[in-house]
DNA sequence: GAATAATAATCAGTACACTGACGATCAGTA
DNA sequence: TACTGATCGTCAGTGTACTGATTATTATTC
């Protein structure tokens, strides 16, 4: 029984981060509305091709159509980004990104990178690099 | 710009973690129908004395009374747990964990740790401890 | 003893985050 | 052409996870 205390698994560890991570976006993001999983999705619709569709772009956002969707209509409601319809394959919903979309996602990007600063406040440097490299050598594997 | 990429900050990395986790968590207990923060908060109930309300237990378990609420009425639904009103002090809901409760942990633990283990499978002996030190450290922060 | 502050719990509202089911569309084949 | 399978998107349902408001009760202060 490695694990006999509940708040020393990882899993917990990780909800705890993920907790704090989010709050310390929300804190630094507190005048603009928008949350972690807009960013995300707005970051990866920037980088994309202005022909993605919702499946693909859920993807690079690392998470499941159904949530894409639901945060995408929210977005789409703020006139950040638009829908329509690929006439080459009817299943297919295009998405680009808007002039005001575009314009917000640079506004704000000082803004969240500040944050990442903060989540990693407590570590070192290397610490930061160190924790960044495992995650990222953990997440790569699923 | 560190972090011109969004899937290299932090917080996405935490957030992509988080989601690896719980989703090993669900599959390592697919046969019980149960989820981390119900387990997170049996086990903060397995190792406090039998008179915690909700607010202390809550905090041991790392969320706020919200969200613990909602989730010990799931709990008490299933027979785990019971509430009563401290009589001392008619605010006060104290909880105390069932005899079927306490089976059920005990009965699922076994599962819980391998699913501890999954989480961290993609890393080494030292590089584990590195992040849960890492992460812990982090934590305590806030 | 009455006004005030603090505390425990609930409730409403918003936003993730997943599964599983469904309908629509497209591509391939018999 | 009809059948089959894959793919894109949506919807319903469940469960976190937070904020802010409200209620009930207790403790404190004047």
């Amino acid at each position: 029984m490695t694990h006999s205390d509940f708040s020393a698994m990882p899993g917990h560890l990780i909800r705890r981060a993920h907790q704090i991570a989010v709050a310390q976006f929300m804190e630094a993001t507190r005048a603009h509305d928008v949350t972690p999983l807009q960013y995300a999705l707005l970051a990866a619709l920037a980088q994309s091709p202005d022909d993605v569709d919702q499946v693909t772009l859920a993807q690079r956002a690392a998470l499941d159509t159904s949530t894409a969707a639901s945060t995408l209509d929210r977005m789409e409601a703020k006139g950040w980004i638009e829908r329509s319809i690929d006439p080459e394959d009817r299943r297919r919903r295009v998405l680009h990104i808007t002039r005001a979309g575009s314009g917000f996602f640079k506004r704000i990007s000082g803004d969240v990178a500040g944050a990442q600063e903060s989540i990693l406040a407590p570590l070192s440097k290397t610490e930061r690099e160190t924790l960044c490299a495992l995650l990222q050598k953990m997440n790569s594997a699923a």
